[in-house]
RNA sequence: GCGCCUGUAGCUCAGUGGAUAGAGCGUCGGCCUCCGGAGCCGAAGGUCGCAGGUUCGAAUCCUGUCGGGCGCGCCA
């Protein structure tokens, strides 16, 4: 992205403010009057109206001041039409706007200029890579935690969702104008590791798997490979061997799991180990800095946060009566720890189950000075993973669970991506991975992609015909099935923009699809390739690459490929 | 019992207080002498769980209620 492209105001905005000059002008002129001190500023919504008749952005501001203003909705919306009119008349390129229209009960519909449609697919293509970005009117530097799956086993498709969600929550964060960190949080030591350890010990040395022990198959094979020294050292720590073979598979397992992400398209900027947040000494100060602000104290032998002071309905133990630290405190540290390196913001892709901790951690960040609403849990609701009609249940211990390998070989990243970036993260949904195979060819994400290759199949025929794309769209645009389509295209900047703003990415697919039938729509009224008018030709090729570039950056936020051909 | 999430078309799901509630799949009916038919056009299909309330306007906000999911440890 450069600054160029950057700094370029969305359409929406320009429209905003455009509408915020026609207030104030209203004002002046003594139309309407002026804003009460004491009333709350006055936020201008645009959006899209479900009809095209109703233009191509609206207001409700008319009908917003009605009520403050004691005044018909109607003749607001007049009022400050006229202003926009009047302005639009003087200097029609002032704004994106070419015509104003007020509509009952109050709305206020505005029509974008063809100047304005071509002036962004220009920019589009001079520029394609940082299409669609947009500059953050507050850039923050975000940490985003996700899958944190302690390496106990491989990935599941239980962690499927939180690592798709959480991967496009970065792509779309970063794209509004955000720094974003991927961080990957996990225990490889402590009591779940060592009783993995001593499943494959056991395994190894032939003797039965113990009860709690873990009974996948992928034991097996970690058995397999254990190297003899480990198993050596293993033998001479007596009691904890299974903690020092646990050791080891961990690390082993975490190899596999970074395989399984690099798979997914999942890469993490920093992977950090609980462990280390208590040898860096980041639980103890964070201990400290609780106890330095009163908000601690001791009781039943147990070190206390007093939790209840912000809300919690219970105090919560950092400190068991045997002086280990609990899982808490560990969060405590690690607060502190990602807030030691500048971050404005820590966003947790949690399970839904982990909803009782939310407030005691945000409790804990107030308490030691942070903003609680800077700490951020995005809780993922379940995924019911069907198989003919049966609930398939996870359990890492019991070896019954499906890898999140299995299920791309068999469904695939980019329908199994789509599928989860198109539905809100916190709706529990249902997978049933049998309809999910038997559907794939007909999956959305395959329409949205077929459009993109499409595209590239015109633009090799119209090279092999001596057509290249024109700078821009020029007089082409006032065609009506160029103006449609020009009309989908340029909307990716307010999309990105509000799925940043609300961490959310179904806006995201949803455009993919409208966009992708917009262009189809106008593949089947408007011949591109067309040797006896080449100028046309060349305009409508430009208008195709502009919506194949917007196809592919969308895709590219959802870490979705845009093939040439498929 | 308390808390969080959730209930929208036959199925799976979108829908940040706005105009006639949408998409995909499925069903039914049309469209290839023409740039990719993984496409296009059309039809049927809805008391937005239910009942109140706030509002000029509610699928959306509030209260209650019924159903589903998940929590409520000196576990992680």
């Amino acid at each position: 992205m450069t600054p160029s492209q950057s700094a370029q105001p969305t359409l929406r905005r320009a429209a905003i403010e455009a509408i915020e000059r026609a207030l104030a002008a209203a004002i002046r002129s003594g139309f309407l009057p002026p804003v009460a001190a004491g009333d709350a500023p006055l936020v201008i919504e645009v959006q899209r109206p479900a009809k095209p008749e109703h233009g191509d952005l609206a207001t409700n501001v008319a009908l917003k001041l009605a009520r403050p203003y004691r005044r018909a909705p109607l003749e607001i919306a007049q009022a400050i039409a006229v202003e926009l009119s009047r302005e639009v008349e003087e200097d029609p390129t002032a704004t994106p706007i070419a015509s104003i229209s007020v509509a009952p009960p109050g709305f206020i519909n505005l029509h974008l200029s063809d100047a304005a449609l071509d002036g962004v697919v220009a920019r589009i293509l001079a520029e394609p890579a940082g299409w669609g970005r947009v500059a953050a009117r507050r850039p923050r530097r975000i940490n985003v935690e996700f899958v944190s799956a302690n390496p106990t086993g491989p990935l599941t498709i239980g962690n499927a969702r939180g690592a798709f969600v959480g991967d496009v929550l970065c792509r779309v964060l970063e794209a509004g104008g955000h720094s974003v960190a991927r961080e990957y949080y996990f225990n490889d030591s402590g009591a779940q590791i060592g009783k993995l350890g001593a499943t494959i010990l056991a395994i190894r040395t032939g003797q039965p798997i113990p009860e709690d022990g873990y009974h996948g198959d992928y034991t097996q094979a970690l058995a397999a490979e254990l190297p003899d020294a480990v198993l050596a050292e293993a033998a001479a720590s007596g009691a904890d061997a299974g903690a020092v073979v646990g050791s080891w598979a961990a690390g082993a397992v975490r190899t596999g799991i970074e395989a399984s992400l690099d798979h997914l398209g999942v890469h993490f900027d920093v992977w950090k180990s609980e462990g280390s947040l208590h040898t860096e000494g980041w639980v103890e100060r964070a201990i400290e800095r609780l106890r330095a602000g009163g908000h601690v104290y001791v009781q039943d032998g147990a070190t206390w946060f007093r939790s209840t002071t912000f809300g919690d309905d219970k105090d919560r133990v950092i400190l068991r009566s045997t002086g280990e630290p609990t899982y808490f405190a560990s969060d405590i540290g690690y607060v502190t720890e990602k807030f030691s390196r500048g971050f404005d913001e820590l966003i947790y892709v949690w399970g839904s189950d982990h909803h009782g901790t939310v407030a005691r951690v945000r409790n804990a960040a107030e308490a030691m000075g942070y903003d609680r609403e800077a700490v951020r849990m995005l809780l993922i609701a379940w995924v019911r993973f069907v198989v003919d009609g049966v609930e398939v249940s996870m359990s890492k211990r019991a070896g019954t669970f499906i890898t999140l390998d299995q299920l791309l070989d068999e469904v695939g990243v980019d329908a199994a991506r789509w599928f989860f970036a198109s539905r809100a993260p916190t709706s529990g949904i249902d997978f049933d991975i049998e309809l999910a195979k038997k559907q794939s060819s007909e999956n959305p994400v395959y329409y949205v992609q077929y459009a993109h290759a499409r595209i590239a199949s015109i633009l090799r025929r119209a090279g092999e015909a001596g057509l290249e794309p024109a700078d821009s769209v020029g007089s082409a645009i006032e065609g009506s099935a160029e103006a449609r389509l020009a009309r989908e295209i340029v909307r990716l900047p307010e999309v990105i923009e509000d799925a940043a703003a609300l961490e959310e990415a179904q806006g995201i697919t949803a455009f993919a699809t409208e966009l992708a039938t917009a262009f189809h729509a106008f593949y089947r009224d408007a011949k591109v390739i067309e040797p006896t008018e080449p100028e046309r030709s060349r305009a409508r090729l430009a208008l195709v690459a502009a919506a194949q570039h917007t196809l592919a950056n969308a895709l590219a936020l959802l870490g979705i490929s845009a093939p040439e051909s498929m």
